[in-house]
DNA sequence: CGGGTAGATCTGGGATCCGAAATCGGCCCA
DNA sequence: TGGGCCGATTTCGGATCCCAGATCTACCCG
């Protein structure tokens, strides 16, 4: 615990974490004391890893008032999107000059993982049997992008890629969808295939092409899901007037 | 001072200034008891306020040692630039369908005050009157990019370029070149002209592509600068074993 | 004379305490 | 009955205090 981080580092990650898992959800809000207590810290790392976190955009700070899990609107998802099919396009790029045999056995492999999850997600029924896979889904969905940026070896890209995937691997989460858009779903697994075939075929052009459409399209069905939750946009900023729960 | 902002966040606010301004030169370390009276405040607020910096990547936090202004290598201020270009292009061709006949003056003053300055910048003898007016020119050269970001109305977009534009601007105050890349300040002018007018022009596809070289051009402009100053990267990773200065 | 080591000192991390801002809750009055 | 006012309570921001880790320094020993 004591070597090599401070507590408000290792806090920063597990509420980032949850965060990011959908644990929480945008609007909740989060006390200090509660905090502290959970971790058996005082207020002060709390109030530390709250700073980072803010600063990463994951939570809203509002001076005297307290700090919610940030909720995102429809435009700044769609943002978010438009950034990352950018900076994806350009490490999806960088990665096709740097392909290793290896490299690409890696990440075929984890593209069938997700094609198989992807399979198994399309074979169940809507509700918490499909709810219990998303998690899964997402995690799979992010090893094969993941392997693509380890190959790019840009640090800043990749962390502002993965910066903004955080704005969106949460709802998808806790929102799984029905079977209306499976077509949707078995759309997104073939475009990884597509992407792992010009990186093959070492076509830089054509990879960055594929990667910014592909992340483009994500967001189509992201938008999908979201939008049969509950026909409205579902976590739309609510009042901000009664800050307590 | 107390309305709506808390110690902590201006403190970061004014930090961050220095740092991007280069009065901060990277590597120097900042003592927390310093910073708290020199802000007349307690060491709690500072904390929090590095915190937020180390969070933005301004910053660099080493546990139980301290916090030194972060060094940057050439392959992160090439990186830099690359996600600059990327977001850049983004922000530009948004903009291109959205630019009004107000906004477009807007610009082109803004270019005419950039291109009065550089041609000013030419006309000195490279040291300190040179150097003198590098933070002037960087202000409008920011200021230019930044009618186009408002324009554009991407808050992320902006914020991320924003971000990754810190990572330079301090450098190029401080090591202003000398006669021998007047070129490159002329030609990064004229880049500005040939980006209006495709925003004039209402070509999305144009502006993207001419912001993005742009952009790849300013970095090569940089490298320049950089080259000149000695001969060497001026601040590569110094040896992080002792921390006191 | 060089290297290692133990104590002194410096500095950062975290706990606890206090004042201030904001919200809550009950009361009064129209 | 409903709206506004005022004290009580909650929660936050900041200050101060203490402890632990790291560095520095001086001494000792080979």
């Amino acid at each position: 615990m004591s070597l090599d981080s401070t507590k408000a580092d290792d806090i920063a990650l597990v509420i980032e974490e949850a965060i990011v898992a959908g644990e929480l959800e945008p609007g909740t809000v989060l006390r200090q004391e509660q905090l502290s207590e959970q971790f058996n810290v005082s207020r002060t790392p709390i109030r530390e890893a709250l700073r980072r976190l803010a600063a990463l955009g994951l939570v809203s700070f509002v001076p005297n008032r307290g700090v919610r899990v940030r909720t995102i609107s429809r435009e700044e998802l769609h943002e978010a999107f438009m950034v990352r099919a950018e900076l994806e396009a350009l490490a999806t790029e960088v990665a096709a000059t740097k392909m290793t045999p290896e490299d690409l056995a890696e990440l075929e492999e984890a593209e069938q993982h997700f094609a198989t999850i992807s399979k198994e997600l399309r074979a169940r029924e809507p509700g918490e049997a499909r709810r219990s896979i998303m998690g899964d889904w997402v995690r799979a969905n992010h090893a094969f992008h993941d392997v693509i940026y380890r190959v790019a070896d840009l640090p800043l890209v990749e962390q502002l890629a993965k910066s903004s995937r955080r704005s969106f691997s949460g709802p998808a989460v806790w929102a799984p969808g029905d079977h209306s858009i499976d077509g949707l779903y078995a759309k997104n697994a073939e475009q990884h295939r597509a992407i792992r075939q010009a990186l093959a075929a070492g076509s830089p052009e054509g990879a960055r092409a594929l990667a910014r459409d592909h992340v483009l399209g994500s967001f189509a069905l992201l938008e999908a899901i979201l939008e049969q939750v509950g026909g409205t946009w579902p976590q739309s900023k609510r009042s901000p007037a009664k800050l307590r729960s």
